[in-house]
DNA sequence: GGATGTGAAGTCGTTCACAGCT
DNA sequence: AGCTGTGAACGACTTCACATCC
């Protein structure tokens, strides 16, 4: 069995899909760095990781080394691509053109480039589209909520973005959901419930630097 | 024992640092409701988590509930502040003003009050003063980023924001060290290794969207 | 009575160590 | 000989269940 990409076992920890995307990087600066094989130890070393972990994580999902040898850094590459299905274009669109709203738009170039904002969205987009379109090179026009449905259909969007005040999330997740878009990447933060076949992730700031704080104000300095 | 905040058992998880911040938010809504007393099934509903879980959580920093009825919700609420170190203020450097490190300048006032970004720096001000003061609507002054060890410590800053391209990361996380600055948020796709002491947190975007692509592509419907 | 605080059990993820290929 | 792939050991986090206390 020599490179299959379904599962072996059907639950795969979310920890291992992050690290996953962690080797896709690394892979691809081996590549560019004109490497062809590289071990599961000289991966990991690069990772930060531990060299089972890199093997146990590839293992669920086929094989895709040679013993003796090591992995095809191309192989591996395009692989780890093909199991993410980061290997084709996604499409997204923004919810709530507000200071995070736009501030996603003007982020936009920065994104991977199979990654693409298609659309924005707003409750009132004659308020925001002179600030919108005055932080962007070209502007992208700002629709309103309700066209959200049909232009998800024309545009094939599959992962909306929402940026609006925590207390519109739900209604929000509420409209994506009605419109088929399946992904949602929340930057509100107010939990969101959805329909089984929807996935969401939730990306709040304030819970990062919270976090932060906390290692920051409880570091204890080593005992000399 | 009652209301220690100091650790009982040395080792905190930090998926439980990660829900005191989640119980903080629910607990400010109680709060603003008007709730007094909160079970930790209730609070445990509201979170999305389990009943133990909440008090699991919390028993790794002293005891805060009283038997038989509840905790005291502005008590909680001040006590896991006081835990997590978000009851004083932070004070935040931007380092790199491409479309990231803008967006996070003009996102600023999304923040929670006590984040607050107060410089902003850059390899080449000049290039980007234009373009970053049009965007907000006070600007901020953009910096040489060879100032960073004076203006950290005039403007007591604790946290650096590096939104620089990845090949910069390690040398501009060299730099916040030397200028004493311990913590920081990280959104370039790059690891960074800093001394015992500092704390470096990731915000990999591509990452995040990576994960959704994945539970995307491979989601199976329930076999009716 | 009723909800907390917590040892014990259970679940999940990581690391070890070596058998099995190349 | 060398490195992968993997069962088994280990460790960490979560959930259960109940003794404890208000």
């Amino acid at each position: 069995m020599k490179g299959v990409t379904t599962l072996k076992h059907s639950k795969v920890p979310e920890a291992t899909i992050r690290r996953l995307s962690r080797y896709s990087r690394c892979l691809e600066e081996l590549d560019e760095r004109g490497e062809k094989v590289v071990s599961s130890a000289q991966l990991a070393g690069k990772c930060a990781v531990n060299s089972a972990q890199v093997r146990k994580d590839l293992a669920y999902f086929g094989e895709f080394g040679i013993r003796g040898v090591g992995y095809y850094v191309k192989d591996l590459l395009s692989d780890i691509k093909r199991i993410l299905g980061s290997n084709k274009e996604w499409r997204m669109a923004v919810i709530g053109m507000g200071n995070l709203g736009s501030a996603l738009l003007s982020y936009k170039d920065f994104l991977k480039q199979h990654y693409k904002i298609v659309a924005a969205f707003d409750i009132d987009p004659p308020k925001v589209i002179g600030r919108v379109s005055e932080k962007l090179g070209k502007p992208m026009e700002v629709l309103h909520i309700s066209r959200i449905k049909e232009v998800a259909k024309d545009r094939k969007i599959e992962i909306g973005l929402i940026a609006t005040p925590p207390s519109e999330v739900q209604g929000v997740a509420d409209l994506l959901v009605e419109a088929g878009i399946r992904g949602i990447l929340n930057f509100a933060p107010a939990q969101i419930t959805v329909p089984e076949g929807f996935v969401v992730k939730n990306v709040f700031f304030t819970t990062i630097l919270d976090n932060l704080a906390y290692l920051l104000s409880n570091y204890r300095p080593p005992q000399k």
